[in-house]
RNA sequence: GGCCCGUUCGUCUAUCGGCUAGGACGCCAGGUUUUCAUCCUGGUAAGAGGGGUUCGAUUCCCCUACGGGCUACCA
């Protein structure tokens, strides 16, 4: 029997998570999830430096939004824990010192000042300073020193990394499942730090270490890893484990198209780049503070740089999990584009059961709790296909909730007339003699007197509009009357005509 | 600089040697709508360049150009 599908998603948490993180995540799940696998999240805070408190709670918070949550975590373990490489230190001490035990990987003493003063030199030469076969035997390492000599200065409490002993004269043919073959000469390699001198291993060790003892099967992560594929796949071989499949994803990038999208560039580019809102010593506005649906984002991110090859573009996650394949995943990198998924936005705002939007629109306008549930509904129905984001609400259905108090001087002027006002008073009459139980609706009943009285269709239905609305715009006038009520109606109407 | 990966409309993309190069966003025009939005219809617009291979290349190979990534005791 086949292995389960395990995959994982490991984050560092050194800030709010950003859209090409959750690109990377939902790619993760969406292949797990057609595999039947499971979906890991584990916190790679292994740099001190840069840890930031709050981010791992924020990863957790986002992924939920997004409904892509994953099935084993720090705060919920499956048998794999910890899930969080600060938690596993001792693990990667012990198969640090193995490598060195085994040759593979060996103590190095060299300063940062030492090595920074060697590339400088390098450097003005026009050469580049790579720490690797050509080298290693003239600098300060457990290769040059008798195996007492590098005890005594550890016990003596000098600092040491470990260092990987990259193989000389090899080429590597690696295998990823979006780009195929990759060669690597082995000699372009360096001898890459495993274990820094604070006693916590880099990201290379750990993933790989994690990744074998966590089971995992496929590794889908950013392209920005394509370049130390070698190194991990040589670490799984000098431990005698079999590497798991590996997966490169092609990277987002800015709407110009130079440079990846970072999370610095939120503010500059003028939309958000984190799922939620971030509560940060400088708080940051996410998609879902601007009004995006989590089922747009996703959608939108999930055709960044994958398509199912049919022309298909609304998916539901159930729908993106049976098409996607990691095999027709692009391998150049994608714009993000915010007026593709604005569209999306809409085309999820419109489509969405009202009962199911109202509940949202009450996050972002309270107010509406106070409003009868049949009424809000009936509202959201008539107006959910002119919202582009949730907060649309207010400005295209304001009006439902408050009489308008003032009139455009443009619109007045085009429903100004000699009659106007007397018109006012003749709509006001015929509205108030309209019989609810009648078999015409109140449509029929309104345009056949307009017919039989010989008045301008337009003529009676601007000024309407106008005093209801407060605007030349909106969805249909007798609608609008329906769900205001014939009362109210009159009563804007009247209000209209005193600013005439 | 070195190494790696890429390159089809402005943007996201389809095409797995036969193409009048398809779809979507955007934009423009028309229709529906009393109006605006929605919606519908149509239009706009692409294979980086040069060599091969082939009866035939967007598709395969090479070179160049351009873009991106990596090149930290960051991930």
């Amino acid at each position: 029997m086949k292995d389960q599908v395990r995959v994982r998603f490991a984050p560092s948490p050194t800030g709010p998570l950003h859209v090409g993180g959750l690109r990377t995540a939902l790619f993760n799940y969406l292949f797990t999830k057609q595999h039947g696998g499971a979906f890991i999240l584990r916190i790679e805070d292994t740099d001190q430096k840069r840890y930031v408190a709050g981010a791992e709670d924020y990863i957790i918070k986002a992924l939920d939004w997004c409904h892509i949550p994953a099935d084993e975590s720090p705060t919920n373990p499956g048998a794999y824990g910890p899930y969080r490489q600060s938690e596993r230190q001792d693990i990667y001490t012990a198969w640090a010192h193995k490598l060195v035990q085994q040759g593979s990987a060996y103590y190095a003493f060299d300063s940062n000042v030492e090595l920074e003063a060697l590339r400088k030199e390098r450097e003005t030469n026009g050469q580049t300073f790579v720490y690797n076969f050509n080298n290693r035997a003239t600098l300060t390492n457990g290769l040059n020193m008798s195996e007492a000599s590098v005890q005594q200065r550890i016990n003596s409490g000098d600092a040491y990394v470990i260092r990987f002993k990259a193989p000389h004269n090899r080429l590597l043919k690696l295998q990823d499942q979006i780009r195929g073959t990759v060669s690597i000469d082995c000699n372009t390699l360096d001898d890459k730090i495993l274990y820094k001198s604070d006693g916590m291993p880099t990201y290379h060790l750990a993933n790989v270490i994690d990744d074998h003892l966590m089971k995992i099967t496929h590794v889908i992560r950013g392209e920005e890893w394509l370049p130390s594929l070698a190194l991990h796949v040589l670490l799984y071989e000098a431990f005698g484990w079999n590497p798991p499949e590996f997966a490169h994803l092609p990277l987002i990038l800015k709407p110009s198209g130079n440079g990846k999208l970072s999370k610095r560039d939120g503010d500059k580019l003028g939309f958000p780049v984190f799922p939620i809102d971030w509560e940060g010593e400088i708080p940051v506005k996410g998609f879902k503070g601007a009004g995006y649906l989590p089922e747009a984002l996703i959608n939108f991110l999930g055709l960044l740089g994958w398509n199912p090859g049919t022309e298909q573009e609304l998916f539901s996650l159930t729908e993106m999990t049976k098409a996607f394949s990691l095999s027709s995943v692009n391998k150049g990198g994608a714009r993000f584009d915010i007026e593709k998924l604005n569209w999306f936005n809409q085309q999820y705002l419109a489509k969405m059961a009202p009962s199911q939007l109202a509940p949202i629109l009450k996050k972002s306008f309270p107010f509406l709790n106070n409003f009868p549930e049949s009424q809000l509904n009936k509202v959201v129905a008539l107006t959910q296909d002119r919202l582009v984001f949730i907060d649309d609400f207010w400005s295209a259905s304001g009006y439902f909730f408050k009489a308008p108090n003032s009139f455009d001087e443009k619109a007045l002027k085009r429903i100004a007339r000699a009659e106007t006002s007397s018109l006012i008073d003749r709509i006001i009459a015929v509205l108030s003699t309209y019989d609810e139980t009648a078999s015409t609706t109140l449509q029929e009943y309104i345009k056949n007197w307009i017919s039989s009285n010989n008045i301008g269709f337009g003529a009676v239905m601007q000024p309407l509009r106008l005093a209801l609305v407060g605007d030349l715009k909106g969805p249909d006038v007798f609608d609008i009357i329906t769900i205001l009520g014939r009362k109210e109606a009159c009563q804007r109407m009247a209000f209209l005509q005193s600013k005439l």
